[in-house]
DNA sequence: TATTGTTATACTCTATAACTATA
DNA sequence: TATAGTTATAGAGTATAACAATA
């Protein structure tokens, strides 16, 4: 347990983080802006999936990713299929033209980082990577434990918004 | 230098912070967003300040930060007096009303960090504060660096993309 | 002529709510 | 009634460009 002056320190860093985010968003293709970049990225990484995964694992609501997605299958980067099992649902999947997209992409960020990090060791950019998927799951595993959060309004967090209740 | 997955890897826990920093920015008072908590957290550190030294801490365009001031300064949570010295600037002062917002607003995202962070040590959350300064201080050397990197050799316009040829 | 700061405009990302079509 | 996905709307953040006042 660390003292409020580091906790500052590092919300202070987290505030800083988005010039990076931003700098390394200006690399990317006019036609692709990070929404469609995330998009690709996951379905390439695990494969085939549901609207809701990707929402899942985007971190964002369903309404958010159904916009990102249109996005990219309007410029055939991607493919919507019904899936048999359940007719609401669409299977996504990366077409031959997304992951070359994805490549591209990819490449160019990828040599970013290589420039901006070279004086960088392999462990150190293994640190921070392994840092911030421990943080991210840290605030991911805040749903449900029997702490006292400040506001007890008893929602739960969902990626989606709740149905109308009438 | 690491390798390419390891860039990528990187990459995507770069992605995935946005779900962290939207959690923060959910604790934030109704009437003072994120931008707004920035301006108070940076002028309680660095104390009075220009506006264009602000946007530097910042790391945004100094159009951005003359809005965030204004939301604040129209709060009485700063004041703006004219600089003596150059008629042009402006010297940007904390008020006791916005020291108040900005302790208040300490507090609340050094507890909910607390409480999301429960498990980390101290030498941890250290660390990774440390990573990401880090990080960030190599994204802000490289603005003129007169070094070759090795990959790139002939190939320009990396960073604009033509555009559509609809 | 250059710099400091403001304002107008446009674009991206996000959440909420309402809607459809299935289940 | 509940869930999967879409769309409309609104809010926050940002960058570019045009502008005013001063250097």
């Amino acid at each position: 347990m660390a003292e409020k002056a580091q906790y500052e320190e590092l919300i202070r860093q987290f505030s800083a983080f988005g010039a990076v985010k931003r700098e390394m968003g200006r690399l990317l293709p006019a036609d692709c802006p990070g929404g469609s970049a995330a998009v690709l990225t996951l379905l390439g990484r695990h494969g085939d999936m549901r609207m809701s995964k990707l929402a899942e694992l985007l971190a964002v609501d369903m309404s958010v990713t159904s916009r990102h997605v249109a996005h990219v299958a309007e410029r055939g980067w991607i493919e919507r299929s019904p899936d048999p099992a359940d007719k609401r649902s669409r299977i996504l999947r990366l077409t031959t033209s997304g992951q070359g997209r994805l490549d591209e992409i990819a490449d160019r960020t990828s040599q970013m980082l290589a420039h901006r990090l070279s004086d960088w060791s392999d462990d150190e950019v293994g640190q921070l990577t392994r840092l911030m998927a421990r943080l991210r799951a840290s605030f991911d595993d805040c749903r449900a434990p029997a702490a006292r959060p400040p506001a007890p309004s008893g929602d739960e967090q969902s990626t989606r918004t709740p149905a109308i209740t009438t």
